[in-house]
DNA sequence: AATGAATGAGACTTCATTCAT
DNA sequence: TATGAATGAAGTCTCATTCAT
């Protein structure tokens, strides 16, 4: 099974998988997918091996997604100031805008069907503006740094439910969510 | 008279059923259920409905579960004054020696199948403890009081998955991730 | 499995069943007929070996049932005279006023389950008016009586499913159905 | 391309679902359907949602055909003469030479999950060839003709089972039959 | 390479029958 | 004897995957 060319259709697939998995969960069937792509039900196979190879691709999909979006929004900034702000206030946004990919993307987290390397780089996005802090007392840094950036991202997920689910609070909820999470991971307030 | 239908069955039922979702996913086969409870596939049946009816019942269970749990952790401690710490240990301490359980509570959860009830429970349960604060600018009281519940759930869930990953810190991750999610809801960190 | 001694039981679940199956088909649960009947599940087996041996024995029970009723519209009637209408009048008006009991019998007929000797008693019943008339060319006498008997059968359930399906007009069809059969089976009409 | 869906597939399954329908009544198993038919079982949901909507394809495929033999009985015969007898052996002819399609039709009807359109066909093939006669007394013209056409398609139905119980007697049956018809809805013998 | 019909394992569920009480 | 909980075979239907076209 090469990898056949059409490189329109494979992202085809990944955006109607992203879609149909928010709305039906994982367990939805490869034929909504194929049929929301535009293509054929077995053409799926063609460039997805089976099931858990799209879920797999999917996942890529949605972290480079991610990543994309995240290094955009600390592009041309000094580093060391603001970046955190920029990068909460990024991935907010975009997962208020794509809401099906961040549905997608925390049912593929909490499926389990994760490989090392997917949960690895998931850490790293969660990490990636947390500056230098104080090391937690019985921890070393790598583990401190997961620590936060762990707290970190739970709590912007936690902001994006309630950000969807009161679109008029957004804007509020983001603040407050951005404050809660700087003293939780004893950043000053006014970076 | 014939055999009376056993409590004991059903409780079986839902203990097995709470580790097959845990280990497979709440789209586990019901068969899988059955054999890990020592019953026929049809038994299955007889005390639950359908699959939907075994998914809500064992949600029930799990939040009366956690209830007992909170419960049992106040009883007898003054009130206002330490609570939130007992329940929070209890609820962490509660997970990790019921990982099965906080495993299929959260895919529960997650899966957009629990009742209004159930859901109203088991926010009230991550409310439980939190004292008056003062209101966030912007939101009403009930608005805050879910916002600050929801961050301390989500923080502690965020805990008790790096204690399970890595039990031997598991007392630096409580007291650490206690204290930071005090700063979030902006308690005073003596609590 | 001696024959248990209730025969209010044993009339209970064949009322039960006659109902039943008029209601449902003949696939209906056994469990519903018991549960109709105010007995256990299990009770009905103690009374019938099996689902078979219990339609049998409402197909013997509705069978005992017409021929009850046929035989008492004709008691104290002069032989010979006005038989026929007693017996069409009585047969119909049975049918109407216990729908369930003529729906389960031709459920009954209709699948095929029924033994040769019910058969026959079903025949019988179907020619037991028929005053002789002249034979069909082809046919000997047997199978001139079961001709016309027949054709009187089918007659009599049409006009059956007319006067349910329209009650107002139930006397019309009983008598047009009536001289209808009559000159079918070439009986003067003023019979 | 793929595999075009083969009509021939779909007349096979339709055939298969009339032959089992006769052998083993309408709750007979998709599976035998789907095997004597020569696919997979998982196939037949491919050309039948459900099992309904089989029984209901099977429905109108049989009244089809009915029609198509009617139909092809009268065509070239000047209306009004002769036609009723041409229908009648033609119907009865038919259902000789297929007794599984006339014994699933007949069970169709009886089972009460026939669609109203799928029963004013039955209905109109019923009256097909009816020519105006008197109204009987009481009721209006469609009654009328609804109680004519009942008695004439009962009376072909029950000539059939005599006919497919004694074959050699066909002949006999089938006019005899006929005259009787005639009779019972009041047209001359000389039709 | 693309298609979508075909497949059949496996899911959920029902129910006749058995058997412990 | 009566009960009804327990059983598991069997039924309907779904869907990932294959393969003829």
């Amino acid at each position: 099974m090469a990898r056949p060319r059409s490189e329109e259709k494979q992202q085809a697939l990944l955006r109607a998988a992203t879609e149909i998995f928010a709305e039906q969960g994982l367990a939805a069937p490869t034929a909504a997918i194929a049929k929301k792509a535009g293509v054929a039900e077995g053409t799926l196979f063609r460039y997805f091996e089976n099931k858990d190879v799209l879920l797999s691709a999917v996942c890529d999909y949605l972290l480079d997604e991610m990543e994309r979006v995240l290094a955009q929004s600390l592009a041309g900034s000094p580093p060391g100031k603001r970046q955190i702000q920029l990068a909460w206030d990024a991935y907010i946004d975009w997962a208020q805008a794509n809401q099906a990919a961040h549905s997608a993307a925390n049912q593929l987290i909490a499926s389990g069907k994760m490989s090392d390397e997917q949960m690895e780089k998931s850490m790293r996005l969660g990490n990636l503006t947390i500056p230098d802090v104080p090391l937690v007392k019985g921890l070393d840094l790598a583990q401190t740094i997961e620590f936060h950036g762990t707290i970190c991202t739970v709590t912007a997920n936690a902001i994006i439910d309630m950000v969807v689910r009161r679109p008029h609070l957004a804007d509020i909820y983001k603040r407050a969510g951005y404050q809660a999470m700087l003293r939780a991971v004893e950043l000053p307030e006014g970076l």
